[in-house]
DNA sequence: CAGATATGAAACGAAACAGTATCGTACTGT
DNA sequence: ACAGTACGATACTGTTTCGTTTCATATCTG
């Protein structure tokens, strides 16, 4: 896993745009992001972003039209990249490679601090419910395709409904993630140990 | 389902004690409870507080030393019950009684909204982290019970971890809880049944 | 290099907020 | 009825926070 430096995170903004622009921008997340984790959106305030960041609090609001929609961009950039399932070697590979992919995310301990707050603030702000929308469509949308793929080997049912099973698969290493209880892999592959072997039943 | 009065609860805060401290007690819990379900705990000021209760600040403060640790108490008196569970009519009827108990939880929209504040809560403050741990607890001494009587059943295997089987079971309803997707008891009991199924294999 | 643009530093206003203090009033238990 | 206690109303202090403004300086682009 590489380190994302405040250079890196500026070009990934946004590619032909003033370097200055990027660079503040990149240094404003980073900071915001950083004061998020360590003690929730409350401590993210514009003058600590502002001198964590060691940007001025007047550039800080040419970017951002104020601290609500800094917050939601710091989630925005924050959000977990999901990568595309090679679907080619089978049903069983294809759900693992998927599964190691979400579970990265849980286990990463930033994230893992990141999202309760993320919760709390959906219901608040409709920007972050959308992020948080967009996120779990995507994520659906690589899981139908296994799914699909399983039904076809007639490993699994044709009937499954994605999100009912992406709750199901996912569900316990966010329960663990939350809780703090066990280890977040550990307890994702045991849930998906029992919902592969509940239909490997002969019924 | 009932709903509970600013005076029952009053009287559930502490028998013999001044009805008018209890009233206040009540009165002030009741509407932090509103204003966090509503806009999560930033919007607990101990004015708004104070106005949407009708007890005067001053009052508040004779209870409370300080806003956190109403705010903990907040949390405190609005943790769900955890009901003992009939082991005598077998493993899979148990088990079903328990996930109905933690299931009515996570379909209480309240309770919903709480619950992603507690956990943010939970790693700044201690109180609120002993919360979730006792609850936990008991939780979990419920369901060994039951993971118990299973593996004499012959259904389960006798080297369960609780909390593991915790998180396999009703992660899934918290998921769906946290992301809004899906029907929660739907979810949980889809969840149950391949637990269930997947010990059912002949292997 | 030169003009355009972004930035930094600092001060400022206004509002929200936590917490304290005072004092007259209402309630409770005996 | 009476003494003890809790309460309400209000004002107040000090701090935090958001957001704005100004102007000199640094950086980028052509």
């Amino acid at each position: 896993m590489t380190d994302i430096t405040s250079a890196d995170l500026a070009s990934v903004v946004d590619p032909d745009l003033d370097p200055r622009v990027a660079r503040s921008r990149a240094k404003v997340l980073g900071a915001a992001t950083e004061l998020l984790v360590e003690a929730g959106p409350r401590n993210v305030t514009v003058d600590a972003v502002s001198e964590r960041s060691g940007v001025a609090k007047s550039t800080l609001y040419r970017h951002w039209p104020s601290r609500t929609e800094l917050l939601v961009d710091v989630f925005r950039s924050n959000m977990p990249t999901i990568e595309a399932v090679d679907l080619s070697r089978g049903f069983e590979i294809a759900l693992r490679q998927h599964f190691d992919d979400v579970a990265r995310t849980f286990s990463d301990p930033k994230w893992s601090r990141m999202l309760p707050a993320l919760f709390m603030l959906k219901s608040q702000f409709d920007d972050v419910a959308e992020i948080t929308q967009v996120d779990r469509e995507q994520k659906n949308s690589v899981l139908r395709g296994i799914l699909e793929l399983g039904a076809a080997e007639g490993r699994l049912p044709h009937d499954l409904d994605p999100s009912t099973a992406a709750a199901t698969l996912f569900g316990p290493m966010m329960f663990a993630t939350m809780t703090g209880a066990g280890d977040v892999v550990e307890v994702g592959r045991f849930a998906i140990d029992r919902f592969l072997d509940s239909y490997a039943t002969t019924r």
